[in-house]
DNA sequence: ATAGGGTTAG
């Protein structure tokens, strides 16, 4: 049967072409030649198989050409899993839930039938998004499908479940995973540190079979989080391999505890130790020189950043604009702001809210409206900016014209700040019954910060009722607020009130008393 | 050819 003979060799030898074909297609890929890659493609239709298709579609998707690769996939004569899976992975990467959650149901209706590695895209693709809230039932489509629960689909299942505060399903499904690698055990205890239970943390830190560096970043961030920053910095004493991210976790923390000087330092020690910091590092460090109004040191970072050849990135700039705002150049920081390619809401209110602390409030009101010409939708922080910005200027009108605009113009709903640096600019202005009215007004109790912004006011054109009336709001949700004390007594010195017994005085001594109290108890 | 954890800006 000299036929099926030749038919048989040459089916091997077309085959070995196939397997030749894809690897050349996947080469071209590697080397970012997608056009290569798709002229060998359609140059082959009686070579090309089911893999050749998947990788050129990986490809686009991997180049972020979506339509072509989604336009390449309605084409495809035959799909397998993988072709569903390099798509809902490509939608994932493209941070798209919605078409991950139309490909998934389209595949479950006409295609083939979902494996792990389905699962794990989708679900994943679904943490941190409102699409969060079906992943309950992807793990029961999981668990009744008969679908292994594997380290990649179970881990993706507990970083969703952390996300919607679902401790006991974070517990369930860790108890499901059969076979666990050191993954699932890093997840669970970023969620016990999400859900505060440090000791749960370091019990299964302490526990686990194997630890990576993400574990030992995972619980030193915990620490943090939880404010137990000396034994985050213990842990971080003892980790033997420091990475970047254990590096810059630290640091971080001190920032965030506004300990710069210790930030600071810390960088210095990473540096000699001869980490190299990366852009995480950089802005985490930025951030402790603008704390710090620490502007030669952040003069060397910037240096630093400059010669380290990063690329200076939307989030690099931002950190760079707010460091030289806040350490007083703002000159510079609108230079560097300028020289930022796209700039995204947090550059904008960055830019805006340097000038608003400068009493630039022109200047930030022209950058307002460029931003908005600019198609950038404003939030409530670049409101926030803009009305604290009238409060330096003395601009009352424009301040209150601001506030409305916010509302009825953006439908933006105006929070505490909001209101607290509506009671400064009239305190500051010396309308202070307007002050007041504010706060009466307000949709919610005043806080320190509103109750705050009224006793400064008061405090700056002596006055004793509404002082009295601040002091008792602070007094009622910390009872032992230092600012309090040296406003009222200055409000008192200005008054020339000395022997009176006001409720003023007595409430001065009652929270002496206390003080003294809460003093003795160490 | 497709998969899971840790660090960045207002």
């Amino acid at each position: 049967m000299p036929e099926l003979r030749t038919f048989a060799v040459c089916r091997q030898i077309s085959t070995l072409s196939t397997i030749n074909l894809n690897k050349t297609i996947n080469s071209f890929i590697a080397n970012g030649n997608l056009k290569e890659a798709r002229k060998l493609f359609d140059q082959s239709p009686h070579l090309r198989n089911v893999v050749s298709w998947n990788s050129i579609i990986a490809g686009y998707f991997r180049y972020s050409c979506i339509q072509q690769a989604e336009y390449l996939f309605d084409e495809m004569p035959h799909r397998d899993v993988v072709s569903w899976n390099t798509m809902l992975s490509g939608y994932r990467n493209a941070n798209n839930p919605e078409k991950v959650y139309n490909c998934f149901l389209h595949m479950n209706r006409y295609g083939g039938r979902p494996n792990e590695l389905t699962f794990a895209v989708a679900i994943s693709s679904f943490l941190h998004k409102d699409f969060k809230h079906l992943v309950p039932q992807l793990h029961g489509l999981v668990l009744s499908l008969g679908i292994s629960l594997n380290v990649f689909v179970g881990s993706a299942l507990m970083r969703v479940y952390i996300d919607l505060n679902d401790y006991k399903g974070l517990a369930r499904v860790f108890d499901e995973i059969l076979v666990k690698d050191v993954t699932p055990w890093n997840v669970l205890i970023l969620g016990y540190m999400k859900f505060g239970c440090t000791s749960e943390a370091q019990r299964a830190f302490d526990m686990m079979p194997m630890r990576n560096t993400f574990t030992w970043s995972t619980l030193i961030n915990g620490y943090i989080e939880n404010n137990k920053l000396n034994e985050a910095r213990s842990l971080f004493d003892k980790m033997s391999e420091k990475d970047v991210v254990s590096w810059t976790a630290m640091i971080r923390g001190y920032v965030q505890y506004g300990n710069f000087m210790e930030a600071l330092k810390l960088f210095k020690v990473m540096l000699s130790s001869g980490a190299r910091p990366n852009h995480f590092t950089f802005s985490t460090v930025l951030d402790a020189c603008a704390g710090n109004s620490a502007v030669l040191v952040g003069n060397q970072v910037h240096a630093c950043i400059l010669k380290s050849g990063f690329p200076l990135d939307v989030v690099l700039l931002t950190s760079l604009v707010d460091m030289y705002a806040k350490c007083g150049d703002i000159d510079i920081a609108f230079c560097i702001f300028e020289s930022i390619p796209e700039r995204n809401l947090v550059a904008w209110n960055s830019i805006i809210g340097g000038y608003a602390r400068h009493g630039l409030p022109e200047r930030a009101m022209q950058e307002f409206e460029r931003m908005v010409k600019s198609g950038i939708r404003p939030d409530e922080i670049t409101f926030i900016n803009l009305v604290y910005a009238c409060g330096h200027g003395g601009l009352v009108e424009e301040g209150e014209r601001i506030f409305n605009s916010m509302v009825t113009d953006y439908s933006l709903k105006a929070e505490m700040e909001h209101y607290a640096c509506m009671v400064d600019l009239y305190g500051k202005a010396g309308q202070l019954e307007k002050a007041e009215r504010l706060i009466e007004g307000m949709p919610f109790k005043p806080d320190v910060v509103v109750w705050g912004a009224l006793l400064g006011a008061c405090g700056l054109h002596s006055c004793l009722e509404l002082g009295e009336i601040a002091a008792n709001g602070i007094y009622t949700l910390e009872n032992d607020h230092p600012a309090v004390y040296s406003v009222l007594s200055k409000i008192y010195g200005d008054k020339g009130v000395c022997s009176d017994i006001t409720g003023l005085e007595k409430l001065m001594k009652n929270w002496r008393a206390r003080k003294q109290k809460a003093g003795s108890w160490i």
